[in-house]
DNA sequence: TCAGTTGATGGTCACGTGTCCATTTTCGTT
DNA sequence: AACGAAAATGGACACGTGACCATCAACTGA
């Protein structure tokens, strides 16, 4: 393996200066500069970031921990800090914790033992590991949530405007003349971390909507979960006229389930969902969807999380919200008179 | 930071001991390692990695460079490769290349920075990157190509069986009585690394059917392209009776552009397309498509790099085919009678 | 011309581990 | 009881870098 002795040898300078040409350009000659440029292209050097971790105690390694990578928000979200990280010189690791606790802590320990400079967390739900990502930030890495947060957390975050979007995703429904509206969703108390979840009944109420107990069983956030759920709302003896998705991948399972029953959207139900997915434009009819700004939360934390780093002010808290933009495509409509 | 000296100490025991408990128990007393691990877990000792890297010479890291993460093959894929990798202790550096050389000699380069044990390559289009590949090889990682390989590479991979399976496509559709059948594919001859694009030709040719010249525009991989493409092919005097997709991205670009031009599937045109992904079956109607078995591939990936990273045979050479499955749900149907 | 200052370059050491070899303890056999 | 072998444990060192301090050359101003 070539190390930067050899870069050094070849240049004839000593390695502390070689190891200038690539950290502190502006410190050497131009010619000397030269020179050991010259040397690591010809040699094919590349500094190993192993030894540099070691020596730095952390490893120019950015951690990223999302729900379930095969959902699309998670996947474009990837996609983004990936960019936005290797930009500034640093690798990504990811992992899923498939919004289990238990495997988040198996995660977590592999990030601790390759000591991420920073990591960007969206935790599953329950507070397990909160005193884990404590002890982690005490050793050295700086840690951000992302899309979701733990309570009581001390940590900064990136997020949506959780609670302004549902309120407009329901006062959309509401003027279009919807009475009975289902959120698939958490109603679970203790899973009462999720905001959209402890928006909606919040909004209905403010509205002077009516919340029936039948429309109150929380949803996973899985496409399974969805499906049955949606049968079941649809099935109810007063259904729901409007049904209103938290996700993207909630969606998919209630629009099966709609399709299933032989439902017309917007004619029997209308349909909104959160995330505008590859899929939602491409059904009939196209989904209304609230789209979240992805990209821009993507680069945000990456952002935020590198300059904490490189400015070694693990302290620092940032908290960001984006807000969400609603998108009309035909699949609301004022529910039919119905006697 | 914790290190294995505090370990040993708090136990009682040298630090070759304490390292034992994790590396190689058997080596030790019941009682010595029942002493060693209550250390371990009371001081919260993880071992550091970089440390281990430096050592070693690599990094318990496997890289997966990608084309396109957003892509759902890919986000499939990459899960299930950070799942078998962890599982097996190591961790999962991404990157995506965006089917762009330069892009992925960049990655190549952080990949090497960091000392990857492994890496696991969907390349991009043409073999610009393969002498860098070769020269990671000759440091010390072990390299597998997946999805695709270069020209002359004198490495591994997991792929599909990507004739059989064009032809399994093209004869379904020529055993409906289709005999204008256009791909959504490259045909471009610089590029013919691609299986499928390949393939095409060849099976339209040994079935005795017309390919025009018309018909053969290379699509790119993307969604646009395959959208402006299916445009032109649908507006030719003698446009194809049936479209086939060689990927699930230009499916989504083809089905828009359909849906655009008013044409029902099947009746108008009959649409075929790899990768079944979430909306394939959600539209309507749902459509036919080619599977691949992503999870085999990816955990069948994992376990070639780690095993021989393991077992310490870098030159091992592991090439590997999976089968696609064909999967009718009425997207096509014979071609209409005209006059 | 010389002291003081700045710019350019060099040398040393520690980071925490894995590997190799050395030493001590335990066990089985006679 | 004594010996050799095997099991259990310990010590020393190197991996390549970044941080820090040391040295040397070049320049400035009087």
């Amino acid at each position: 393996m070539t190390t930067i002795h050899d870069v050094a040898r070849k240049a004839g300078v000593s390695a502390t200066t070689a190891k200038r040409a690539i950290n502190e350009p502006q410190l050497l000659t131009k010619a000397t500069l030269e020179r050991v440029t010259q040397a690591i292209t010809a040699l094919n050097y590349e500094p190993d970031r192993t030894a540099g971790a070691l020596r730095r105690g952390h490893s120019h390694t950015i951690g990223l921990m999302v729900g379930n990578i095969i959902e699309p928000f998670f996947a474009q979200l990837t996609r983004t800090v990936a960019k936005a990280v290797h930009a500034r010189g640093y690798a990504l690791i990811v992992a899923d914790n498939e919004y289990d606790s238990k495997l988040e802590l198996e995660n977590l320990r592999m990030f601790h033992g390759h000591r991420v400079s920073g990591l960007i967390v969206r935790s599953a739900f329950g507070s397990g590991n909160l005193e884990y990502l404590k002890r982690l930030h005490e050793q050295g890495t700086y840690i951000l949530e992302i899309d979701h947060f733990l309570a009581d957390s001390p940590f900064g975050h990136v997020l949506l405007e959780n609670a302004e979007c549902v309120d407009m995703g329901v006062r959309y429904l509401h003027d279009l003349g919807h009475k009975r509206i289902a959120a698939l969703t958490v109603f679970d108390a203790e899973k009462l971390q999720d905001e959209r979840g402890k928006a909606f009944p919040n909004v209905m109420k403010s509205l002077g909507l009516r919340l029936p107990k039948a429309y109150q069983h929380g949803a996973t956030l899985s496409e399974e979960g969805a499906y049955s759920l949606t049968l079941q709302l649809l099935r109810l003896p007063e259904p729901p006229t409007a049904i209103f998705s938290m996700t993207g991948n909630e969606a998919a399972g209630a629009f099966r389930a709609i399709r299933e029953l032989k439902l017309r959207i917007p004619e029997d139900v209308s349909f909104l969902t959160f995330d505008d997915y590859s899929w939602t434009s491409l059904v009939d009819p196209p989904l209304d969807v609230i789209i979240q700004p992805i990209q821009d939360m993507g680069l945000a934390a990456a952002k935020i999380v590198i300059d904490a780093i490189q400015s070694r002010d693990l302290k620092k808290v940032v908290r960001k919200r984006f807000p969400g933009t609603l998108i009309r495509r035909g699949s609301c409509a004022p529910p039919k008179k119905k006697k």
